[in-house]
RNA sequence: GGAGAGGUGGCCGAGUGGCUUAAGGCGGCAGAUUGCUAAUCUGCUAUGGUUGGUCAACAAUCAUCACGGGUUCGAAUCCCGUCCUCUCCUCCA
């Protein structure tokens, strides 16, 4: 959440700022509750400083033998109006801590303004891959070598799901590992979080209440299953203050993500393209406020090392204000070509979250003998598992059908050459 | 899941209704002294909110003893609920 006292100092300002993401917020309305819960903070104040100073009057009367029946008739209502003001104020807060939930980060100035039309082609990377024939959507490669169950897994599961046997589900293990490699020997220290989290966890980062219907929730436990491990990484430090000797933290962690996508039925779900499970590659940096620009451009090599090792046609595209994530101030987005669907797949999003994260689950770090303040946060992909497997296959998809392995995988693929 | 014990500041640990603006210790910071990497002494030691201020140092004030309710003029202390930790039993990859 953004903080209030930024709102309160520049309104015009931060209502010009969000009306770059579309975000129409009636910041009106919430300086007006501001300014009612700091009248009424001022009230109860007195009133207490009242009470204790007739509590020590009482303390003293006691102790002196003294008759004090009517410093605690007089204490009687004010303790009730000491309630009275303390339930309004906590409403007040409620309603407070609800409007600042639904107001986004605010966009960095070289963010260009609009809706995803406005998006940013940054730059574009390596050779179109050159067939003598047609390639093949991953679908049809994964059925026909046998690696890919789309039909069984939706069986079992529903659609959405599938099933990698022999050496469909050894690529992905593969992958992970070369991910994993790459990300840990580029200084990242590897994580392996719970799937499952709290709702509380869940509302840490960010995602409720306004994703609660693309989550996955178990009952009775009311525990949701991670939708990124992302969601896992940014609690690993909640409420804690980290001293700044130990940062800039870098986390990655290979993790299963569960979503729903409700609503998404039909578009862009064919094969690997959108599936309710996967695996992904996560980085997640807590830095230092003055760090977090250079920590972005930092996290976006990581990333696309991935793609550079691999030899993929990838291209960097910088997100417009409307099509960011609601944490965000900005966000690069990779995408790989992928010959057999002939498209560009996204699977990686790369956002500066700065301190909005960190207030909303109270992460903190402090300098020796300075204040605690609030540590910058990003997240990114490093990358998501099945977009990526499937501009591979199609990437290196041979005439007679088969799949070439990449020379960086092959030392995790046992030394195999081809599929 | 069953039985029991517990949760107090950076850490240890006292505290069974007002004398706690949380004792004492450890650690840390600053200073004093000492002929040396030690000892001793003195002071300081959290977070958040609000108000005042050249919104920066600072000052005042309120809140915070796991969390949320309740009883009371008054709660770290009593009552209820929740969460967590430990021990034993049960179960189990």
């Amino acid at each position: 959440m953004l903080d209030i006292k930024f709102i309160r100092k520049n309104p015009d300002k931060a209502t010009e700022l969000l009306k770059k993401r579309k975000h129409d917020h009636k910041v009106n309305d919430l300086l007006q509750l501001d300014e009612l819960r700091r009248e009424k903070i001022v009230a109860v104040q007195n009133l207490k400083e009242v009470k204790n100073q007739k509590n020590q009057e009482i303390t003293a009367a006691k102790k002196e033998g003294k008759d004090f029946s009517q410093i605690i008739s007089q204490m009687k209502d004010v303790s009730k109006d000491i309630k009275t003001h303390d339930n309004e104020i906590s409403e007040i807060d409620d309603k407070i801590k609800t409007s600042l939930l639904q107001i986004p980060n605010i966009p960095q100035d070289d963010v260009p303004v609009g809706d995803e039309s406005q998006n940013e082609i940054v730059s574009v990377h390596g050779e179109e891959p050159q067939f003598s024939f047609t390639p093949k959507p991953h679908w049809d490669l994964g059925k026909d070598l046998g690696i890919l169950e789309t039909e069984r897994g939706a069986r079992m599961s529903g659609s959405g799901f599938n099933v990698l046997v022999g050496a469909g589900a050894k690529f992905e293990r593969a992958l992970i590992n070369f991910m994993l490699d790459v990300q840990t020997s580029a200084g990242y220290t590897e994580v392996s979080p719970p799937h499952l989290v709290l709702r509380s966890t869940v509302e840490g980062s960010a995602q409720l209440p306004k994703m609660e219907h693309d989550m996955y929730n178990t009952q009775p436990d009311d525990l949701f299953l991670i939708p990124t491990s992302e969601t896992a990484l940014v609690n690993l430090y909640r409420e804690e203050v980290l001293p700044a000797k130990n940062l800039p933290i870098r986390v990655t962690a290979a993790t299963s993500c569960f979503r729903r996508e409700a609503g998404a039925a039909g578009k862009d779900t064919r094969g690997l393209l959108r599936v309710h499970e996967f695996k992904k590659v996560e980085l997640v940096n807590f830095v230092a406020a003055d760090k977090s620009d250079e920590a972005l451009q930092t996290m976006l090599k990581n990333a696309e090392a991935v793609l550079q090792k691999l030899n993929l046609r990838y291209r960097i595209l910088l997100l417009a204000s409307e099509d960011m994530s609601f944490a965000s101030t900005k966000t690069y987005d990779l995408e790989v070509w992928s010959p057999g669907v002939d498209r560009w797949l996204e699977v990686s999003s790369c956002s500066n979250c700065t301190d909005y994260q960190a207030r909303r689950a109270n992460i903190r770090y402090k300098e020796q003998g300075g204040k605690p303040q609030f540590v910058h946060l990003l997240n990114g992909s490093g990358l998501a598992v099945p977009r990526l497997m499937a501009a591979l296959w199609e990437t290196y998809q041979t005439a007679d059908g088969h799949i070439s392995i990449p020379e960086a995988l092959q030392p995790y693929f046992g030394g195999e050459k081809e599929i």
